[in-house]
DNA sequence: CCTATATCAGGTAAACTGAGATGA
DNA sequence: CTCATCTCAGTTAACCTGATATAG
């Protein structure tokens, strides 16, 4: 009754206020917060397959083919044939989805701050390093 | 390009992660991952009103009476009014839903052991902290 | 009168399952 | 032949907005 909550549940709490200030801040653009965090990923990761993201997103690939179609409509990532593979399609950034992570980036930077405010560099690295010990030991 | 990834995407994929592993736990029992841990919640905090739940997970009224209402046509929870405020429907678990949880509980707790397996007691502690610190930062 | 709570109606994004085509 | 990828179709859970009734 008064034990701690698991750590799961903790997790998924910040998820949540995240997401809800995220949604706050993107609302204006009509990209979710989803798709926002998919855009990220192809800053980071320029090219890569539905079949990928999805993998990296822990969903299947017809979830990320919902997404990665959204974006598509929208003119922020284009897709072309894999020139190594005729049955994969690389997903890339547009020249207007480069605009709109160069509007919103900063935005989200700052809500990044805001979450980390009360801690120092030091303990924003071991929080890193915890987020992703975890992650790890679930794949 | 090289840039480590935002903590709000850090987080988010380990939230992915966890909700993809605790839907296979639940997977058999037809609640879902999000519906157990309102479960959860109500397990530590006997009473509260579906105003509460919207507000400890940062979504509408309306949304959390989707989830209270999926858990109480299945009988896990149940509502009556509140006797100091006859506007408010407090929500508690019956003994189906206490039973529900004695069942499912531990295998969840696995799943949360799985996830800390490579932090120490006193790492788990200052994860903790760090999560608890941040889901402040944005209240 | 104002605010908080609950509820009803309707809409959307985002996951799922299942089935099928095709290239490596 | 098998496996990975992509695609199509349909379903569900879980959000959202907006409007309304009512109690404090």
């Amino acid at each position: 009754m008064t034990d701690a909550p698991l750590l799961l549940y903790v997790v998924k709490q910040l998820e949540l206020a995240t997401r809800a200030r995220l949604d706050a801040v993107l609302k204006e653009s009509g990209v979710t917060a989803l798709q926002y965090t998919a855009l990220s990923v192809l800053e980071h990761r320029p090219t890569m397959s539905a079949a990928d993201l999805a993998r990296a997103s822990f969903v299947r690939a017809q979830s990320a083919a919902d997404l990665i179609g959204a974006l598509e409509r929208r003119g922020l990532i284009e897709r072309r044939i894999d020139p190594d593979s005729r049955r994969r399609m690389l997903i890339s950034l547009t020249a207007e989805g480069r605009a709109f992570l160069d509007t919103y980036d900063p935005r989200v930077e700052e809500l990044e701050e805001q979450m980390l405010a009360d801690l120092g560099p030091e303990d924003r690295a071991t929080f890193r390093a915890f987020l992703d010990t975890a992650r790890r030991a679930l794949s």
